[in-house]
DNA sequence: CACTGGCACTCCTGGACAGGGAGTGCCAAA
DNA sequence: TTTGGCACTCCCTGTCCAGGAGTGCCAGTG
């Protein structure tokens, strides 16, 4: 494949992605100064469309990229573009912020949607990976604690737990004492081996309720494991036209189902860095006239992932420098706050 | 006001509701029985049109309710029409299998969307009348604390505190004791005075640290009071053919900003049960198209409100009926969970 | 051999226009 | 007060036509 071909290429993405209009050969011809004739950008258009990278609406159209031509866009010709010194300082100072996880979390998402114009997801960060910090156990009556649960991450989780007996002060310290003894430092990922045996641990007329105690600390590891994600800038799906091809109907449900989203995003338990999925690349049948933008965060290792979901005409470039950055930045933040 | 009028007023309503388009005097004579020829509706058509309650799109079209009409038909007209027993159960199951505070908000929000097809808008719990169930300080370095404050309707707020001096074991079992006792049982709206002498009770050399803590300790209780909304059921704002005359833009993006919703809601600090607001009845600029119907919920006294975001030709009696069955099992449970 | 200008062809788009239909307002009669 | 009749208005749909943009192909040129 020629250098001009690429370059025609190149022309017909980023015209269609400004316009949003089926670009013809004369366009391309002037506004990118390739140095050839329209005619000669027409004969490397057939060869493009025969290829598959270009196609057109129909006869007397100008063309517009497929899947295909926006994949090779990507992986060969968009050189990213990074984030102005002002944006990069915008960031930072907007996520810095964050007064805690959670903050965390909704600040990066709704940066993530200005920043792209685009619709973000951002997944919070993963239990699986994380330790527990702390425990913490509450009475509330005789025979109902709060129990609270501290990761490294920063992530609180609490649940009631129903004791079956009355509990006084010295039973609850000597609870709490058990649990943190056991857990306090250890990986969630082996929370569940380690909570099988508490109850074994414990003073024999504290059994019953160190059992029902492990009952819930079990469901709140596993249950709720990696199950949150926050959505914003849902607007911008009505930017440019209503971009996808029938209504947004589909497209708004499937955005407050988190099973799919956490598809969306999880598919990527590869540890790229960063990861586009084009059109038919993407599994979830909803989203296959879309483009999503992914990136794993986290301090060290992987700990969740966010992204940005668009039109397969999306300005690549822009929209994964911003994702990258964005992921970046809030690593350093988990770091600093280890 | 003739009795008849009221009646075709109804039917204009109801149809327009249930089919979407302008509904004529033929229509009305014919399916409902008023016993009337059409050329009587006609005229009493004419009469309600002239006392503002209908209009008509274009001449030669059928007529359509205006939010004038809308009004005389919730407030005279509109039997509520309850839940079947299938749906109440429905309801109660999935509410009672929330597991804590944060997942009844959740439910709740989702279940109001589905139930009447419309976008649903819950407050988290007000901070503002809730009281302080219990403070705790869990130390993660030697100049790092996490605070975790449990209030009584079971929400947890936590903060990481910058002390500024090395604490010893002791000094954290020190501070503990002191909040608890200062803030236990207190409400929130009492605490900002509180907090603010907390410094001058800690033990001279902890006083740099208590003031550290109290700082935070005020933001925590102030800032986020009151700040949080689930929001559900976007997808339903398609139905129906994008009802909002212009796009769906404003829609969604105010839909985003907590602000407004928080003006939806909350602008009902009236102690009504159930608010209807239809049109330009709203404040918010960008929902004078639309119908807002919310409730307030909360275990005795109103802690939070919830509703329903429609257009304005929504189904009344349903809606009103699924709002309020909705807010007074959240209530119920709250109840319980005291 | 690659590039170029010219030309006929295709197909979409928008405006103009007419016919059909639904609904109204008014009037005279019961 | 109600009713049937009738003329009128206006929207909606489909058709037609001209204009425009873009293509493919071909023959000519360096």
């Amino acid at each position: 494949m020629d250098d001009r071909k690429l370059e025609v290429l190149r022309a017909i993405v980023e015209d269609y992605v400004a316009t949003q209009e089926p670009v013809g050969s004369k366009a391309v011809s002037q506004r990118h100064a390739l140095g050839v004739s329209a005619a000669t950008v027409r004969n490397d258009m057939a060869y493009l469309e025969e290829a598959g990278y270009i196609q057109q609406p129909h006869t007397s159209a100008g063309r517009i990229p497929t899947a295909k031509g926006y994949r090779l866009f990507v992986d060969r010709l968009g050189k990213i573009k990074p984030l102005s010194a002002a944006e990069r300082r915008a960031v930072h100072r907007f996520l810095s912020e964050a007064i805690d996880l959670d903050d965390v979390v909704t600040r990066t998402v709704r940066l993530l949607a200005q920043l792209t114009h685009q619709v973000a997801v951002v997944q919070y960060p993963s239990l699986n990976r994380s330790s527990v910090r702390h425990l913490e156990l509450v009475s509330l009556t005789p025979t109902r604690l709060m129990l609270v649960m501290i990761t490294d991450t920063g992530r609180v989780e609490q649940r009631y737990v129903e004791v079956p007996a009355e509990l006084t002060e010295d039973d609850v310290l000597d609870l709490r004492r058990l649990v943190n003894e056991q857990l306090q430092g250890k990986a969630l990922a082996d929370a569940p081996r380690i909570i099988a045996g508490l109850a074994g641990l414990a003073r024999p007329e504290l059994r019953a309720t160190a059992s029902a105690l492990a009952r819930v600390l079990l469901e709140s590891v596993v249950a709720r494991t990696e199950e949150r994600v926050a959505v914003a800038g849902a607007a911008n799906l009505t930017r440019n036209g209503n971009f996808f091809a029938g209504s947004l109907r589909p497209i708004l449900e499937a955005l407050e189902e988190e099973v799919v989203l956490m598809q969306l995003l999880g598919r990527a338990d590869s540890n790229a860095l960063l990861t586009v999925r084009i059109g038919d690349e993407n599994e979830v049948a909803d989203f296959r006239e879309a483009t999503v933008v992914t990136a794993g965060y986290g301090p060290g290792s992987v700990v969740g992932h966010m992204g940005v979901l668009g039109p397969t005409r999306m300005d690549y470039p822009g929209t994964i420098a911003a994702v990258r950055a964005v992921a970046r930045y809030v690593s350093e933040i988990l770091e600093q706050n280890r």
